[in-house]
DNA sequence: GTCGTAATGATAACCATTATCACTATCATG
DNA sequence: CATGATAGTGATAATGGTTATCATTACGAC
């Protein structure tokens, strides 16, 4: 039904090579800085059908959507709200522990998001100062 | 500084008065149906300003932001994906990890955002039919 | 080849939210 | 009370991420 075009494939090797959280604008800008450019209404149904692909994952922030390499462990995100840096993690205890929540209250659940706000080491040394 | 106007007082009373997750629009049509008449962008407003005041909780969700009363425990929430119902939990030990997990990466937690997403008890029976 | 389906890309439209700006309300106090 | 400083209001314009539209192009099956 849905196609794995060179436009996408072009996002995906994009997305793959770094530990990056991308937005549409920033895959598309370096698209067209590698030479291959791309619409921006592309870029986002590319990136919609990567991740119903399951070859891309996201993380939904406030204003926008981010995307990241799909190829690693579930985790989730710190980020610090000064520099914008994401860090990530993973707790099995707590994965575990939010599918018994869920089960007590009858859910059935399908995914879920885990965002954590505050400041990164290098930025807390710096309010220090 | 900041001031407690008589809009700003609407709006709290209208979210304390009920366990909704409300959005601006929601709150705006409220007032003016109750006969309160209220500009939309006063009622953005004086959502910060209440939560600010820590009177009002938020939720950011994809698209928009929802407030609720502050005057409850700290929980976090589930969103049924089917029919929107939103089932609030809250897990001590999730928010211990939590802590654990932020200073295992030196990151000064300020807050966090847990969502989880599924189907409710409702709509999961209505799937089984 | 050719038909049907999907994708592309430029652009318009959408929609929640924020900024602008003229005006009003409130408070402190001289 | 008058006065000025500060904050709030509300109509509306602007912003910005995202989605819809639509004509055109690419791909796959037969």
């Amino acid at each position: 039904m849905q196609r794995l075009t060179v436009q996408r494939q072009a996002i995906l090797d994009l997305i793959n090579a770094s530990n990056r959280h991308w937005d549409a604008d920033e895959v598309a800008r370096a698209l067209v800085d590698a030479g291959a450019p791309i619409g921006i209404a592309t870029v986002y149904r590319g990136l919609a059908a990567l991740e119903s692909f399951g070859l891309i994952d996201s993380i939904q922030l406030a204003d926008k959507k981010r995307y990241e390499r799909a190829d690693k462990a579930h985790h989730d995100h710190m980020i610090c709200t000064n520099c914008g840096h994401i860090e990530e993690f993973s707790h099995d205890t707590i994965e575990t522990l939010q599918q018994a929540a869920a089960a007590k209250k009858g859910f059935k659940l399908t995914g879920h998001q885990l965002v954590m706000f505050g400041f990164c080491k290098k930025c807390t040394q710096g309010l220090d100062a």
